[in-house]
DNA sequence: TATGAATGAGCATTCATTCAT
DNA sequence: TATGAATGAATGCTCATTCAT
């Protein structure tokens, strides 16, 4: 029936302004500020109402996390995918996971910023098929093709670990401080992933 | 006086004291449980003792940051003065700043990473000899001396503060993420060095 | 019409469902656990619904009382009506009544012990025909017959309203303490009533 | 020093009132209305103050408990221990009981009627020593005493829980049934007192 | 300097109830 | 008849802060 559809979609979309509104306090005022009271206001709605769509201040958080991680994934995965060589692939991925944090500083700052972390548990992390696992692995198959590629011995997990870290440095500070005098992002973002990629591939001349 | 002196050491031992047991508290516990209440329990004083100190608990976590700044500068101005090579001794500050955030994790996520980092205000980062501009301008310094020596063109701006980024993305996940598989530590720093100061001498190849 | 028959039996059904619910929850986890939620839980349907048989939580409570009373009369009235003697008759009205509160803890706490109690009102006790009523006037009368009986000179209300509080102690301070270490039940409410009912009948001697 | 003395006493009696407001309206309106704000505004303090003389709810019922305990004890214990007869000693320890109960209504529902009851656990009637271990033993000595002066054969443990819910009914009707149209209260507890203590002692003819 | 007493504002959560459907 | 959506009021509790001493 067109009614039940209908309320169904209404009922689905408040409980994603839920979403949207914790996730935007989270992001504008931090974690310590997040209040089912300040959601309500967000939302206009009043307080009791959100536990109808969630059992409880925690079920939010979850499921921010979980929907989170979902997005990064799908993102991340789908790019370079076309891309000619493999190290043009591995730069698309860490251009992709930058460009995640950027442009959903409030998702990127849930799932790995804020105190609300154990939330994306490493549990999840480890667990076999759940987007944190995928992207991980996403990550490591792409840094193992570009390395074959290249003449210099490096350790995969290593540099997986290094290329991730990297990446997540530039999207915390950008997000983090704001008011930093940052040169233009893309500037900052093209160079890093420059120096990074560039001395991956060249033979050691330390 | 002898005893003025001594009143005097007292009451900077106690502020000191307070300072100390917030940032065990905010390490141990996270800046949601960082409370005048438990600052008070520490350190043995009824909550009332510390407004003699601070006027309120934002400036405790003002002081904090400023703290730790100076910690951070005295520790990564003294790393590798001596080293023969510009680009050693832009290495051995990159690796103090990882060494200090690992070291000091308190005080590094008091500056870098909770939500309380607007408290380093920017204000304070371009104050001219404040121990942030102190601590940028040595970063710029030493990464100037590296770019010079080396035949490629980058700008130094950019480079810096992708540095800074990629230091900064070891320590703060290592920190908050602490029960990731992480390869063994210093694996991981230096494997992330050695990528990200090769790739900026090595003659671009992209 | 069978329809319409069997359209008042399923209301007439649901409505007691929801006493029933109540009363368990009552027995079970005490008034303060009593709440609509529950009620509806239970019945499985959603707590709006016992707003179109019940006008609010209060007159379920009421309703909780009236039921209890009246089965508590049938249970007392049945009882003993073909003892020989009528010491032995006013006996076995006095254990059928112990017996209704331990059979029924649920209802005996409802109209006795409760927080609730307010819902019997003294009303409804006073006014003649009610069933509280007559429970009053059945125990009266047989006190009255085995007081004549004997040769001792009682005041029949004084006589009824202290065997009244002998038996409600008895029931009340098993069900309401069920972790005392008690001797053994029904010798607890034998050697009460063999007390009682000698006491009763035997020529004083203070 | 005069100053502590006097600054001690105020928060002792601060103290005593937040009891003494509590035991009020749990009285006054059941245990389900007993609530800190509701004690906060008796006290005309605020709710917060009551955390500072009290850890939390259940520490002022667990206190109600006990001084409601102790203050039963004491009340009994000195009753009757003059009296020439066991059974009039037995006597007025039963009447002490009704009479603290109708006296101090507050803490008797405390103790035997409310839902609070866990606090006064089982555990601390067992224990020897504590107020209700020796109140039980206390009705136990003279219930013996006056049993061994009788020629009846009756178990002790039976008779004494026998009396006690004889006791409790009383007071516990008298207290939860205001209105119900008693007759005179003292001639009530003594008819009750008659009928029981005659039947105690009077050879058996059932 | 240090404290105890006290407070107002805030929090997550639960409940009885209403209303439109 | 039955429901889902929504709410206002209440609850226990914690916190930063102030004030008089």
């Amino acid at each position: 029936m067109g009614i039940v559809e209908r309320k169904e979609r209404q009922k689905e979309s408040l409980r994603q302004d839920i979403l949207d509104a914790s996730r935007d306090i989270l992001l504008a005022e931090g974690y310590a500020k997040l209040s089912m009271r300040g959601i309500a206001e967000r939302i206009e709605y009043s307080p009791t109402t959100i536990y109808s769509y969630f059992k409880n201040k925690d079920e939010i958080l979850y499921h921010l996390c979980e929907e989170a991680l979902e997005r990064q994934f799908e993102v991340i995965h789908a790019a370079g995918r076309d891309e000619p060589s493999p190290l043009l692939r591995l730069r698309a991925a860490l251009h992709a996971y930058i460009d995640f944090g950027l442009c959903e500083p409030g998702r990127y700052q849930i799932l790995y910023m804020a105190d609300i972390s154990p939330y994306v548990s490493m549990a999840s992390i480890l667990e076999k098929g759940s987007p944190a696992f995928k992207l991980r692995e996403l990550i490591c198959h792409r840094v193992n093709e570009a390395l074959i590629g290249s003449e210099c011995a490096r350790d995969m997990e290593s540099v997986s670990q290094a290329l991730w870290a990297h990446c997540h440095g530039i999207v915390s500070l950008l997000i983090g401080r704001p008011d930093f005098p940052w040169v233009e992002r893309e500037r900052l973002i093209e160079t890093g992933l420059d120096i990074v990629l560039n001395g991956l591939v060249s033979p050691k001349n330390r």
